[in-house]
DNA sequence: ACCGCGTTTGCAATCGATTGCTAAAATCGT
DNA sequence: ACGATTTTAGCAATCGATTGCAAACGCGGT
């Protein structure tokens, strides 16, 4: 007679232990047991039925299926978070923000990574709904995309997080982008550069094409040419290496204001691959302070975002959201945080005098 | 009688589209358009219905409920991430795996940043039960693991990445983390390294006691002195900052091989907080090989695991485990991955004579 | 003793899909 | 043409919890 497991049920082969279980050990019905077990509900019950049933909860060791809840419910409590690229430092902290504040309603985050291709965001995104997620959060969003369209047109409730898109039809929070690379641009214009390259971003993301206007807006506001802009194909690396050693081949520059800071990382490397030096030859600023960035060399100097205050908004926007009675849906709430100019050493006033340098044309 | 909506129903309150409509449009039972719809059963229904349903199905739009399915067979195909901190660049390529290798066979990840608290571990694993995954992936197990221990004995499928557990009751894939520190120390004794320190990792993480022993049977090996150890007590770069100036303060050596990259980011900052510099006065090595560390100044060499990887090979034991009948479950396999080094710009030869520094003691 | 009112509880339908079982239909062999 | 198979399709139970409705109960007042 040796009791094997504390707290199991006496015959051998373990069942699972559901609200049924727990309402015949408190002799009540199922609902009952229900009622009594859900915080929402339990005053419908007597304190002292609550108690003999949380009691056999207890010993029972009973755990609510909430996939059977959610289907009654009509609520999964699970959001679906779609990110372009999970490996992407920037993507971290918004992740943990959006988390952090799904958690404390008791939401979930259902992580997908998306990839770049539109097609396969579509289906990602479907797959996302399939599984009845309440709402999505998307940081993968393109000046005119089609998961946006999707979730307008079938009425899932979603929210944008550092991109935005033209049309503005879902609500989103961003960084001020625009007036980001000012500060950038006005940095450099600060220390006495005036000829000051771009390497911007894609110009199917907002960020590329609000950081480029910020650039170009910026540059004519202090009346230098804002012409010397190089695109990247990507946010990576690579990328920005191509391109920033287009833009050194082809333009006498003395600063490059990136639209991200990987491709300001890339730039570093063309620097080295060309015998160059930053900041004695060339200063650069990135845009976000992604993590490590001050471990650099040089450390970088760089628009700073807040990606975990980013994405708690994001999240608790569409908990406001769905938490809305229909008709009183906060369609259209555009956030814009404010981003800082951090400065380290990738910035320094212009080493040699603008004529000196040598190069073609 | 504007027809509002393609496909969309004739009334105007638009309606869930459920199988039941699907088999109406059809002309069919719920359950031959349930059968018609799913790979597996289609062949059950003649090809001709299959044709009809399928086009009803597109018509109306239809998506299946994976909720209300997931109820009914018992199988949510979805399986539960712990990572500690999502923010430490090391988990997100084990999380790109680990998801790639998800998807490739239907099912998804449910990502909990879980923190480092076992408490909070514990209740944030049992919603993750409560969300009926089917599964568990731990990148958080420490040696002696209570969610191990709860997933043990509720008999929930679960695998362990990155970190282990002493008393192995799960599966497991890591790196030779014993292995991985030999090398580091290899790589500075073959430089001219004899007084090493090592900045160990928590002690109650597999990966810091694996490595500390490492460290220790790598240099008795080599006969030196493996008594200069200083434990940081986190992974973090403040950490290991402090705990690389209590080794340098008290102990003359040429060399740190410390645990983890983020701890060697932190002997960095301890070595300019201290006027030294890397590697002319001091050498150091890291772990894991984390995203950037080659950007970093001096870029660092490190010992380099393969994440992505490892997070494949989780996923897929986890995936073998739900697929393999009762009783053929592949308890205890533990997958050991054999570790790189990769020598950048943090080591060199000693420079000053052993017996020129001086120092107390 | 009866009525009315408020509190507790039970009943049964419901969410949407899956599946074992069985009946009907189609096919085949002789 | 008839019985034996094989396909194909429908029925109804099931997964586990939630919830509108109504019955039962307790209590105080008259």
């Amino acid at each position: 007679m040796t009791s094997t497991e504390p707290g199991a049920a006496e015959q051998g082969a373990r069942m699972r232990v559901d609200l049924q279980a727990v309402a015949d050990a408190a002799s009540v019905h199922r609902s009952t047991a229900s009622r009594a077990l859900n915080p929402a509900t339990r005053h419908l019950v007597a304190a002292e039925a609550v108690a003999r049933i949380e009691e056999a909860a207890r010993a029972l060791g009973y755990r609510r299926d909430d996939l059977a809840a959610s289907l009654r419910t009509g609520r999964s409590y699970l959001i679906g978070v779609m990110v372009p690229d999970i490996v992407n430092p920037i993507f971290a902290p918004i992740l943990q923000g959006v988390e952090t504040a799904l958690a404390k309603q008791g939401y979930s985050a259902l992580v997908a990574n998306a990839g770049n291709d539109a097609k396969r965001q579509l289906s990602v995104a479907e797959q996302l709904i399939g599984r009845r997620v309440d709402g999505l959060i998307l940081a993968t969003s393109a000046e005119d995309d089609p998961v946006v369209a999707m979730c307008v047109a079938q009425d899932v409730p979603a929210v944008l997080v550092n991109r935005s898109e033209r049309a503005s039809r879902l609500p989103s929070v961003v960084s001020d982008d625009f007036e980001g690379m000012k500060l950038a641009v006005e940095h450099l214009v600060s220390l006495g550069h005036t000829r000051i390259g771009h390497l911007a971003g894609p110009s199917h993301l907002s960020t590329g094409l609000r950081r480029r206007a910020g650039f170009e807006a910026a540059m004519k506001a202090l009346g230098l040419d804002a012409g010397v802009i190089v695109t990247a194909s990507a946010y990576q690396r690579g990328a920005g290496a191509m391109a920033a050693a287009e833009l050194l081949d082809r333009h006498a520059v003395t600063a490059i204001a990136a639209s991200n800071d990987l491709l300001a990382l890339g730039a570093y490397r063309a620097l080295s691959g060309m015998g160059l030096s930053c900041p004695r030859d060339i200063s650069i600023v990135g845009h976000n302070d992604m993590p490590l960035v001050d471990m650099v060399s040089p450390p970088l100097t760089t628009i700073r975002i807040d990606p975990t205050n980013m994405g708690e908004r994001a999240a608790a926007l569409l908990l406001d959201w769905l938490g809305s009675p229909p008709g009183m849906e906060p369609r259209a709430t555009q956030q814009v945080m404010r981003p800082s100019l951090v400065v380290r050493g990738s910035t320094s006033a212009p080493f040699s005098p603008p004529s000196a340098t040598s190069w073609p044309g």
